[in-house]
DNA sequence: TAAAGGATTTTCT
DNA sequence: GAAAATCCTTTAC
């Protein structure tokens, strides 16, 4: 299969979101390789946003949202867990796509060693987290690399049917102005099972 | 099924 | 010192 190639990624925030959905994310190789394919994203858009870690501007922690695209965003959120986003536009444009759900296609006996908490299959990637463990996304070892190399891969894939997505507004999950925009697979098992977007769910 | 609280660390005010 | 692009367990209805 196919990487995807930077050219991909160099494109307004919001398409690159939709068009990741039904790609298939990859890590490790040989024996410890798994795949995913990836069902749910969340666009991140730039400084001018607020729901976007680049909100505060250029600092060490942001500084790879501003690199090349195609490059891996990975950060520690609530001191536990990894989170993986795909740098999205041109160098120098901070914005990204946060990779929130997959469902494993390869590997899966590895994932489930990886997570342990985890009881039912869905438990397995379901959540941006769980996918990051389930994969062995960590900080140290794919922060700021490309989304492009041998361990650590967005694969062509094949992309998700138009009619099947579902893109939640900024507003319309919650009342907050600074939410992300959304885009999942529709009634797939592994997309998220927050509490927002089941609400989303049941209220369309 | 839903709601609530804890874990744990980085980042910014 | 508080909040954070989260997850897991416990407790309540």
């Amino acid at each position: 299969m196919v990487p995807l190639r930077a050219a991909f990624f160099d494109r307004p925030t919001e398409r690159v979101a939709r068009d990741l959905l039904g790609r298939i994310i990859e890590t490790g190789t040989g024996a410890t390789r798994c795949r995913a394919r990836i069902v749910e994203t969340e666009a991140y858009l730039g400084e001018h946003d607020l729901a976007c870690h680049a909100a505060v501007g250029r600092t060490a922690r942001t500084e790879v949202l501003y690199g090349r695209p195609g490059l891996a965003y990975v950060y520690l959120i609530y001191g536990m867990y990894w989170c993986a986003n795909a740098v999205t536009r041109r160098e120098g444009l901070p914005s990204a796509v946060l990779i929130r759900a997959a469902e494993p296609v390869e590997g899966v006996d590895l994932m489930w060693k990886r997570r342990r908490a985890a009881r039912r299959l869905v438990d397995l990637t379901s959540g941006p987290g769980r996918l990051c463990q389930a994969l062995g996304i960590t900080g140290p070892e794919h922060h700021g690399k490309s989304w492009n190399q041998p361990g650590l891969r967005i694969l062509e894939g094949r992309p998700a049917a138009r009619g099947s997505i579902v893109v939640t507004p900024r507003i319309g999950i919650s009342e907050a102005a600074d939410w992300p925009m959304r885009f999942f697979v529709r009634d797939n098992p592994f997309v998220s099972a927050q509490a927002e977007t089941r609400k989303f769910l049941r209220t369309r």
